[in-house]
DNA sequence: CGGGAATGGTGGCATATGCCACTACTTCGT
DNA sequence: ACGAAGTAGTGGCATATGCCACCATTCCCG
């Protein structure tokens, strides 16, 4: 039974093991009542401080609705708050609650275990590798140099007369 | 405007860089009417030849359920068929149709181009070293491997007494 | 200052994924 | 051969994500 074997694709291989990362830390932060992505999304609100959702959304690199749909079942639960922000009343800043630091914190010393024993699992310095490859993946400079790699028509962005 | 900057979460790493890879991929596939999500179905689908539902689920490190769902659509824009197993009537093996073939090919001279684009953008070796990363990430012997250094409660399977 | 352009979100719709309960077949043990 | 188990999918529900159309504000320019 071949099972998986090696991908061509780099978006099909990333997905795959998405999937699979996603299980082990799904179930390993479910006796907190929370999913993998949404102790993300926390750990994510808290580390900027009461973000708006267009700066939260940047940093997560998600899109804009995507996380306004995300947001709504921590918010339903009280985990989450959204403000107007005075400053410019059609802007949100997204607050981690009391009950939502409190979440945090119990989901928080699950994905301590969960991380090390990942590390531990695939190795530390393959661990760390494999950060930096995903984080240059992520961050916005790949975005743009890849975006200049346009194969022709593209080029509407930018330098164009 | 920090944006994105490192993460400490492998599984938050992964998710951020498959969103923005998705989104990358998805842009370039879209003339031919595929999600890059599809693509990389119909692709482990024609791999396989006729694979059953749980094969390719299997294949796919995807829920059985959830590979379902995802075949909908195609099944209904008739690009896949399913049929019942005449060996076991409780499978169904899952075929690109003549129209999936077609629709293949077209989104495949897409794919070629992105998936050049990307490897010349992060480089070739990182491209490879990452695929390799991710695929030993997404085989059983991880999955595996992972499991058996849980916590303690999750020796409920194998070894019992 | 008035109105059009730009910005920040929301809501609707569609796909991607997963869990669980349930149905349809197959296997097996007696 | 019969019924208990086990296996393969389906359907319902919930979250994860994205695109687009639209609404609310804010900006900016004449």
């Amino acid at each position: 039974m071949a099972g998986t074997g090696p991908h061509p694709c780099s978006n099909a291989a990333l997905r795959r093991a998405t999937r699979r990362l996603g299980q082990l830390y799904d179930d390993a932060l479910a006796p907190a009542g929370l999913k993998a992505t949404q102790f993300g999304l926390l750990a994510q609100i808290r580390l900027l401080d009461q973000p708006s959702m267009g700066d939260l959304a940047a940093a997560m690199v998600m899109d804009l609705s995507a996380l306004g749909h995300t947001l709504r079942p921590l918010a339903r639960d009280g985990l989450v708050a959204l403000t107007v922000d005075p400053r410019d009343r059609r802007s949100r800043r997204v607050a981690v609650t009391a009950a939502g630091e409190a979440r945090f914190r119990e989901a928080f010393r699950l994905w301590r275990e969960v991380q090390a024993r990942f590390e531990r699992t695939f190795g530390a310095e393959k661990s760390a590798l494999l950060r930096g490859l995903l984080d240059e993946i992520a961050a916005p400079p790949f975005a743009a140099a890849f975006a200049g790699t346009a194969p022709a028509e593209a080029a509407e962005d930018a330098s164009s007369s």
